[in-house]
DNA sequence: GGCCACTTTGTTTTT
DNA sequence: CAAAGTGGCC
């Protein structure tokens, strides 16, 4: 068979990994080094060339999309379809593992996945069960720890610590595993645990996934937590392949548990490891490489590699420094106006920043420019609060023990459970280890409840036990039909009366015809709703945005990892933005911070604007921030100073003389704004950054390109808008 | 049970 | 500053 497609027009780097011989691998891709097009051709040649059978390769991500692209890659360039081939993120795997082996993980058939509201509630209740002071031990705290420990293997008896603190973090900790355990729920970090100490403890599965996977490829390995690789190397055994993708460059989710040091671990662990490096770039200028070579230079312990493209230089890279946010943006609009008048896309256009705080003032200013936008990280669909209570009933036909769903939903609609009910309740199950349900059953046919809640209780009771009657061999989406109408969940959002309302019951109706379209792969004993319940567990959704939209694509660095635009611009760059100054202090996540300017720099094809604001508004105070560390880095040589901000020497008498919201209207009534670039017969060029006064007497602040900053008297000056 | 007023608390995100 | 959460009151 031709086989030559599956090295054509790949460099020799590229190839070499593709091709190489059976040994383990580690493929270190810089930033738009066709990273994923290695693995797809790797797949393709294990299979087309190696003669390994789909079957026996398993490829993990990290996202949903990256294991659907990489699939629909894999497919089209084999022209088949590979939907039995293990494609798939961490947690997917591990939770199609469990569900084949649930009793071996000592988990019950009908388990839940516990998602991270989810699991911040159920916190919640357990710390108030335990009468700790929530003010002291807060949920998000308490999560925060549960899952570090999760992700580092540990179990509470594992944990043995003098500090009165932590020992409370374990009680927690052991408290709310106890109430998961009992009520069939599983959250995240579980998935994986579980599955370790599967695959750890058992050696029959173990054995069995050994044989069966002889080629396991991961991408993003910088990403990995503990708990992922000691997955991997249970996986690989002693006789299968492990190739891993990754840049320790681009880590830049320590703060969630990845581990870089995985990298060099898999070096340690796998020591006959090729190790291939993918350093020529086919996304960006030259300048742009460059500039991100030399900024992320400033790293130690790197395993070192160097992006060069044969490319063009490209533009400069802009600097542009704003006096104030407000000004920034508006800088940013005129660029963006500017790159469409060139016949640019506005889908081409990216805004990035390092907290989603920063992107108002930049949407406020798409918004009044007219400009399409798009934001990134909103609520995505199965977030959504009256798609989750909706799910929840969902979830309690299919497993009456998940307490996560039962206190969601008992008095949603408000049918007279109240928190007196839910009390007596909690404290039975609690006296009884018994889940909710049960509780509340005990409660209703020993009448331990006063004759109003009985009723009440009763008939909630019924409502779910006659659901499932109703729901019995009936599609899917007639189930959830029949839950929405006879919960009153729909009713209810229907009876208020608010905007809000009216995309609320959209999207009940929505989740009907997801359930409509969703097609169940029908796995190991699964039923439909069991499969729906673990998608809308597991792939949150997209957020309902009209992606085909031509809109500016507004996102932190994070989201932007893995994508690319034409047109990039870095905003907020100064010293407490960005670096934040959170990561201040220690030199670890100072470099992670860096890491993340790389990310952001290398998003760009092929012009880079970078900028920094003077003053910026946070927490309803305005700071004056230095421009970030991170433009120091830059060689000048690459930068193109838009505008040389002479520096506020004195801030606080300066600030005192600002204008801002009502007055600002009246200064444009004298024909100019903040920020507006104007021409002087003298001193040529500068931007407007301030005034003082109206009408004649008005002076007028311009910082001038060549001569600086100068007030000027309105009335005398002769200025013109440029 | 629902509304209003008060207090608190603010990185980065996927699963 | 502004959103989200809490607590008191009817």
């Amino acid at each position: 068979m031709d086989v030559s497609y599956l090295l054509d027009g790949l460099n020799d780097r590229q190839r070499e990994a593709v091709s190489a011989t059976e040994q383990d691998m580690l493929v270190l891709a810089g930033a738009g080094s066709g990273k994923t097009r290695v693995l797809v051709h790797r797949i393709a040649w294990l299979i087309e060339v190696m003669n390994y059978s789909p079957l026996s390769i398993l490829a993990v991500t990290f996202t949903n999309k990256a294991a659907a692209e990489m699939r629909g890659r894999v497919e089209k360039l084999m022209g088949r379809d590979v939907q039995r081939m293990w494609i798939g993120t961490f947690h997917g795997l591990a939770h199609r593992l469990l569900r084949a082996h649930y009793q071996d993980a000592g988990l019950p058939q009908n388990f839940q996945i516990l998602d991270s509201d989810d699991q911040q509630r159920l916190l919640k209740r357990t710390i108030k069960a335990l009468n700790l002071d929530e003010k002291q031990w807060p949920a998000k705290q308490a999560g925060w720890y549960i899952n570090a420990k999760k992700d580092d293997g540990l179990r509470p008896q594992h944990i043995d610590t003098y500090d009165p603190t932590e020992q409370t973090q374990v009680q927690i900790y052991r408290a709310y595993q106890e109430a998961c355990d009992r009520a069939g729920l599983v959250d995240f970090a579980e998935l994986l645990l579980r599955v370790h100490e599967l695959l750890r403890d058992n050696k029959h599965v173990r054995e069995h996934y050994q044989r069966r996977f002889r080629h396991i490829l991961v991408d993003e390995f910088q990403d990995t937590n503990q708990i992922q690789y000691s997955w991997v190397r249970l996986l690989a055994g002693k006789e299968n392949h492990v190739a891993i993708v990754g840049d320790d460059d681009q880590s830049i989710y320590g703060w969630r548990g990845a581990q870089v040091e995985n990298l060099q671990h898999f070096l340690r662990d796998f020591p006959n490891a090729q190790t291939i490096r993918l350093e020529q770039n086919y996304r960006s200028t030259a300048t742009i490489l460059k500039a991100a070579n030399q900024v992320i230079g400033n790293n130690s312990d790197r395993l070192g590699k160097d992006l060069w493209t044969d490319g063009i230089d490209g533009e400069p890279i802009s600097l542009y420094s704003a006096f104030n946010e407000q000004e920034e943006s508006r800088y940013i609009v005129s660029q963006i106006k500017r790159w469409q008048e060139q016949g640019g896309a506005l889908s081409d256009v990216a805004l990035l920043y390092r907290n989603n705080a920063q992107s108002r003032v930049l949407e406020e200013g798409l918004l009044y420019s007219g400009l399409a936008y798009r934001i990134y990280g909103g609520l995505r669909f199965f977030d959504r609060q009256e798609v989750k209570d909706a799910v929840a009933y969902l979830r309690l036909l299919s497993n009456r023990n998940d307490d996560a769903a039962f206190e969601r939903v008992v008095n949603t609609p408000t049918r007279g459970i109240g928190e007196r009910t839910l009390g007596l309740v909690r404290e039975l199950a609690r006296a009884r280890q018994l889940t909710m349900w049960d509780a509340a059953r005990a409660m209703v046919s020993e009448s331990l409840l006063s004759g109003r809640a009985k009723n009440a209780m009763a008939a909630f009771l019924d409502i779910i036990n006659g659901l499932e009657d109703k729901c019995v061999d009936k599609p899917l989406s007639m189930q959830t039909d029949l839950v929405l109408k006879s919960s009153g969940l729909l009713a209810m959002y229907q009876a208020e009366q608010s905007d809000k309302a009216e995309t609320r019951v959209e999207n009940l109706k929505e989740l009907v015809s997801a359930t409509e379209t969703f097609v169940p792969t029908g796995e190991e004993g699964m039923t439909p709703l069991a499969e729906f319940l673990a998608h809308a567990a597991l792939e949150a959704g997209d957020e309902q945005a009209d992606a085909y939209q031509d809109a500016v694509q507004l996102m932190t660095l994070h989201s932007a990892k893995g994508l690319e635009f034409p047109l990039v611009f870095m905003t907020g760059l100064e010293e407490g933005t960005f670096p934040s100054q959170m990561s201040s202090g220690e030199p670890g996540r100072l470099e992670e911070e860096r890491r993340l300017c790389y990310v952001g720099m290398t998003r760009a094809m092929e012009k880079l604007i970078i900028t920094y604001a003077e003053s910026r508004r946070l927490y309803g105070q305005e700071n004056f921030h230095t421009p970030s560390r991170f433009i120091s880095e830059i060689p000048s040589e690459f930068i193109h100073e838009v505008r040389v901000q002479t520096r506020v020497t004195q801030p606080s008498a300066q600030r005192s003389r600002f204008h801002t919201g009502a007055s600002h209207e009246a200064f444009s009534q004298t024909g100019f704004q903040l920020g507006q670039r104007v021409l002087h017969q003298v001193f040529g060029e500068g931007t407007v950054l301030n005034y003082e006064g109206t009408g004649p007497q008005s002076r007028i602040q311009i910082n001038f390109d060549d001569v600086g900053s100068k007030w000027l008297v309105v009335a005398y000056a002769k200025l013109t808008v440029i």
